[in-house]
DNA sequence: GATCCACGGGAATACACGGATG
DNA sequence: CATCCGTGTATTCCCGTGGATC
């Protein structure tokens, strides 16, 4: 455990049990800083990596594995650790020369989640490798990446850049982000990070293919004990649930932690000490299967999320058509849509796979096309406590 | 004045079905 | 019987507009 969560635990000690003391460490999208359970493939990582300790870069790289494999917390884990260690041993040595520029390279990750167009992504390491600021407006793109050459050329400074979750629906796919980073010249290489085996894309593939494979069972019972002994007041979750959750979960750690999260926060809702067997099945029953990332849906433009949020509440007679459900959410006060737009937003979801059309079964009123209704393919109830919490 | 991006709005297309047509 | 057509909806597609910035 450390030292935050030991703290956050005892702010609480002496005042009512707490369930709940820590959202975060339950989380299916927190970043963890020391990722459990993968050691094999982060040693295959580290040999891939094995240049970067001599100053040099390796060659370009696909990670690629299936949700919840933890493909973005081993990324995120190995990047900000080395460009911190990397970074600290190189002040050690040049502590009379500070400013000097040394060969150690920067390791810039980015989000295509976040950043999903050329402009946005070349303004993301642009952003990461220089220290002025960088507009997010008013220049275009050939201009940002004029600047962006000239600074990989001029720093001197190489830089490794991870690109994740490359080939989602609203994302760049795996030879999109080749071809706008192989053109930024040779001090810059690149490690996409993506979901879909390389056997199948039908590209020039990077000289190096990484898999991770979905967690073994043994380790996600690991993790998830790990992270509920941080997040969960003591005893709150059984071994035997926590095997369940695991069994459940088939490897899949984004699933695993939905599942968790639902189930500890219907029962401190329900005012409970510990986590009872049908929080677990509650927890279970709010994921989807499939159920698409959690992350996808909290990196949405912030409208698209209210919609998703107001939709959530919706009763029964509002989900009915997507019609009905277009005008109870462009009815809310909180939402400032017109109901076109709305519609157009549900529609789109609807195609990237957040939310999912249901067609009726045709009959009834032979007038025209029948109506179809709208599910989410994500767990609601976190997705409403997530979404929450961070608007409160 | 230029730029990126989210919105708005509406045209174009797809679909379902009954009834007409060859 | 197989196709086509007309009507009424549902869904997709596309592009102009405007805010916020530089």
């Amino acid at each position: 455990m450390d030292l935050k969560s030991r703290i956050r635990r005892r702010r609480r000690t002496g005042t009512t049990a707490t369930l709940v003391l820590d959202y975060e460490a339950i989380s299916p999208i927190a970043h963890v800083s020391e990722p459990t359970g993968r050691g094999p493939v982060l040693e295959r990582l580290l040999d891939y990596l094995d240049p970067v300790f001599d100053g040099d870069l390796p060659p370009n790289a696909y990670v690629w594995g299936p949700i919840g494999a933890g493909k973005s917390a081993v990324v995120t884990a190995l990047w900000a650790n080395l460009a911190g260690q990397l970074s600290e041993s190189q002040s050690v040595i040049h502590t009379t020369t500070r400013s000097q520029t040394t060969n150690a390279p920067q390791f810039v990750y980015v989000d295509s989640r976040e950043a999903s167009s050329t402009f946005a992504q070349y303004r993301a390491i642009l952003d990461a490798i220089s220290d002025e600021s960088v507009p997010e407006k008013g220049i275009g793109t050939d201009t940002l990446e004029t600047r962006l050459t000239n600074s990989l050329r001029a720093g001197g400074a190489s830089v490794l850049v991870a690109v994740d979750h490359v080939g989602e629906p609203e994302t760049p796919d795996l030879a999109t982000v080749a071809d706008r980073l192989d053109s930024l010249g040779a001090s810059l290489t690149w490690v996409a990070v993506g979901r879909t085996n390389p056997e199948t894309l039908a590209v020039d593939l990077p000289p190096e293919r990484i898999e991770l494979p979905a967690y073994r069972r043994h380790d996600l019972v690991d993790i998830l004990t790990s992270r509920a002994s941080e997040g969960l007041a003591e005893r709150a979750l059984q071994h035997e649930q926590t095997r369940d959750i695991a069994d459940w979960a088939e490897g899949n750690a984004h699933d695993a932690f939905a599942a968790l999260f639902g189930a500890a926060d219907r029962a401190a809702r329900k005012g409970r000490s510990r986590i009872h067997s049908e929080d677990i099945t509650a927890g279970m029953m709010d994921v989807p299967r499939p159920c698409s990332s959690l992350g996808r849906v909290m990196a949405l433009p912030q409208n698209r999320q209210l919609v998703l949020r107001t939709f959530v509440d919706l009763d029964e007679h509002a989900r009915e058509s997507v019609e009905r459900t277009t005008e109870a959410i462009a009815d809310a006060a909180s939402v400032d849509l017109t109901p076109g737009t709305v519609k157009r937003f549900l529609y789109e979801l609807a195609e990237t796979g957040i939310i999912e059309r249901v067609q009726r079964e045709t009959g009834d009123d032979s007038h025209g096309r029948p109506p179809s209704r709208v599910e989410p393919r994500f767990p609601i109830t976190v997705f409403r406590r997530l979404y929450d919490i961070r608007t409160e």
